[in-house]
DNA sequence: CCTACTTTCGGAAACGCTTCCATCACTTCG
DNA sequence: CGAAGTGATGGAAGCGTTTCCGAAAGTAGG
């Protein structure tokens, strides 16, 4: 920085200034400065800047589950907008409730970032103040959580298209597989999906029958085995409304061996639309995964820039009809 | 580290050679000062021990596309080794091949990271020297990359037992989708799941017929729109052999589309053992993801402990048999 | 008992930046 | 025309470590 504020004519102080966007700067010296850096490709340590008590520079972006699309996808959209903004990612995996603590433990005597963004889980209400306790923004993308800036889809609403989908096209035996986060209790509260379930059947005057509804952990294999469950019953289901594609295409791969041909003899609705929703033919809810990670990561820049923003933004969802659904046999 | 070395009655020079597991000092001493460092549970600072010369302790992982499973699963891998060995993870998505040349020109100049580990694509030789003569140690995962220390399967063979899996069953009108990333050029040279399926036809005595190799961009609607070219011909393959599952998921859709049974009608084989491919009952070739991705990060801890290490790891790979292949229609 | 080492430890100088405070050149108003 | 602002700039003190270098203390050999 010694050089550039030479080259510029000016001294580090001003040097610093200029590169912070600082105030009481005229116009034409941060020119010149942004100038003689641009020339001598110089960029602040990120180290010294922090030491000295400015910015990290760095953001740490917490995700349960990595390796699944919605998680990942969330995650390239936010890494995208942050990156643009110069900023780095800090990537921290949070498993089960341990790694959680633990890194709500430690984290904070580190202070290595300026702000951390929750990827579609729950933080506890002490987590969540011993973060703004220290000064640390954080926000949350891919689930609700009202206690901070977020955002998210409406799962109720998402729900309802898929399940009036279903009632409008003639089903009356319509089974829910629920699927929850093994590794993450705590939003045991009734989901916004579950939610729907039970609205829109009571909106149709359809009694709730508890043999159709299963709720498992989340995941392909584990819909399969929730649907062999349903096809268990005298009476099994006409359709299936499943909370998320994974589970959906687990489902689908039961009825498929148990001889049943979709849609003519059972319809299946997911929610996400997964990319591999698209080649398996599945009809399902679209939510705009990336776009969610976009918007959190702009939230997040208006938030460290310290400007006014949105604290809750809602995406829609959209009813994506494929070939999975249909009206029940008569 | 004052109050540390004041409780531990030393100077703050001696409290940090105690704390890095420096050379030149006491037993004892150490074990006061780490005692005193526990006590008033002190961590040291990153940014200042950088500053100061010291490492980051952080390690940058650059991944082409994080969405896909593939390299989510590595990410996965690598994140949980290099977390417990306390190394932070900074995360770069290089999509295009611009995103790639700002990488390599930025990065360096800001010194932030003791390593970076490149996820599964080609790095030009000038990039490499770039990074090496900065003293930042460089190792891949999911690629073979012989240039530098890397864990990977090995393309030829996987595709072999894809391929001789086909021509077991009888088949000897195999189609091959080859997959190529369009956001990553260089690595155009003939990749290794490609010359399976050149050798295995040759060493069957089946002569190669140019008409049955399409070259798509990575994904599944590719996939679907290279099994349409190939059912457009004259005489269309009984087998089909993809460079990944979801490439094979897509090429399944346009086949079901068109009316064709699988296994019955055509056989289809991929390769990566997708999560999905379990659901959908695809034929694979498994290679064990995640675990590439720890092992890189064991071998980065090895290498920058200056510990002794192998420089080339690669993981077998493992046929699965499922639904979506069987003998030809005689 | 003295000299020449070998260990162990403390002093202090960086490391590269931010920011408080003082300085200085102008404006502006009475 | 002078006093009191106002805005831009420079000087310098940290920020919390690491590490070079010299000093002190203990060991061994002669």
């Amino acid at each position: 920085m010694e050089d550039v504020a030479r080259e510029a004519g000016v001294s580090m102080a001003t040097a610093s200034r200029a590169l912070n966007n600082g105030t009481g700067v005229a116009e034409a010296t941060r020119q010149r400065v942004l100038a003689a850096a641009e020339r001598l490709s110089y960029v602040v340590s990120p180290e010294a800047s922090r030491l000295a008590g400015g910015a990290t520079g760095r953001v740490a972006v917490v995700v349960p589950h990595i390796s699944r699309w919605f998680f990942a996808a969330l995650l390239e959209g936010l890494e995208s907008v942050l990156r643009a903004a110069e900023l780095d990612v800090l990537l921290y995996h949070v498993g089960d409730i341990d790694d959680r603590h633990d890194f709500f433990h430690r984290l904070p005597a580190r202070r290595k970032v300026d702000a951390v963004v929750v990827l579609a889980f729950p933080v506890g209400e002490e987590e969540q103040r011993r973060l703004e306790l220290m000064g640390v923004t954080i926000i949350a993308a891919g689930g609700q959580h009202a206690a901070y800036p977020n955002v998210s889809i409406d799962d109720e609403t998402a729900g309802r298209q898929a399940m009036d989908h279903l009632i409008f096209l003639g089903h009356r035996r319509i089974a829910m597989i629920a699927a929850v986060d093994p590794d993450q209790p705590g939003e045991l509260a009734p989901s916004g999906r579950s939610n729907a379930y039970y609205a829109a059947l009571c909106d149709a005057g359809i009694p709730i029958d508890d043999q159709l509804i299963v709720t498992v952990d989340w995941g392909g294999r584990e819909g399969a085995d929730a649907m062999a469950k349903l096809l268990s019953q005298r009476e099994p289901p006409t359709a299936v409304y499943a909370h998320s594609d994974e589970v959906a295409l687990g489902a689908i791969r039961t009825l498929r061996r148990a001889g049943l041909r979709i849609p003519q003899d059972v319809s299946v609705i997911g929610i996400d639309d997964h990319p591999l929703a698209e080649l398996t033919d599945l009809t399902t809810v679209r939510q705009p995964v990336r776009q969610q990670g976009e918007l959190a990561g702009r939230m997040l820049l208006d938030i460290l820039r310290g400007e006014e923003t949105d604290r809750g933004i809602v995406v829609p969802t959209q009813l994506v009809i494929r070939g999975s659904t249909a009206p029940p046999r008569s």
